[in-house]
DNA sequence: TATGGTACTAACAAATTTGTAAGTAATGGG
DNA sequence: CCCATTACTTACAAATTTGTTAGTACCATA
């Protein structure tokens, strides 16, 4: 997000992490704070970026566009700038980004099912 | 990790987010920098804890035992200790778990399409 | 000329995660 | 008694991410 060191610890285990397993990688593409609530909202089309800010409760303009940035730069969303003012600028899904939709289904499910199970678990050890 | 703050910003905004978004939950539940590695190595039965760290190049035996203890928390893995000297511990997923295999094994298949497709698309741009 | 709306950026600070280096406990074997 | 082995802990430091606050540019409208 900010400038990364280039040859830090962090920084090279990360690479080394991201080469050897794709799950990994494909897990640290979206793995930003605010980045899978960005591409929900986006999932059902276009947004402004002020329809974006309105929508998430808590980001704040700095982190929304450091996240879209991100997003952009790894070809998950597509924006478009309009020659207007004030300006107007909108975001979408890429086609590779579409394709996450149904996993993310299936992976918000579990996460609900884990919730649960989490909740139960906690309880019925008290 | 280490201890968080109660009431930073910071955290209350990752409550909101997780609480409000199955998927953000889900991915956060495996996104630490080591986790899906080990959950990987374990995919195929119990290991212990030095074959893990064997296992996983760059890895150390603090960042392991971390991992591994949120892992547990979140109920993703079962931590079975034998009483011998010196001292036997192993590692499983959990049947919630298990049921993440399959949704990981799509996400790392797209992770690897994607790759591919910006590695094209930045040796396309030059 | 002052104001307003939109989509940002910059400088800084705080929080969090990750890494380094060293140490611990328990016990069997020499 | 001393050492080796295993699975950790602890105290600290560095790196990275996230949040705060205050700007910026543009032009239309009042």
């Amino acid at each position: 997000m900010g400038k990364r060191k280039e040859n830090s610890t962090n920084m090279l285990n990360e690479n080394y992490i991201t080469e050897s397993c794709n799950l990994t990688y494909a897990v640290c593409k979206i793995g930003g704070r605010w980045k899978l609530l960005i591409l929900c909202k986006l999932e059902n089309g276009k947004l402004r970026f002020s329809e974006l800010r309105n929508q998430i409760k808590g980001i704040t303009e700095r982190m929304l566009t450091l996240q879209l940035r991100e997003l952009e730069k790894e070809g998950l969303i597509k924006r478009t700038v309009y020659a207007e003012v004030p300006p107007r600028v909108d975001y979408e899904l890429t086609e590779i980004a579409k394709e996450l939709v149904p996993i993310w289904n299936q992976l918000s499910n579990w996460g609900a099912k884990h919730k649960e199970i989490l909740l139960s678990s906690v309880s019925s050890s008290i």
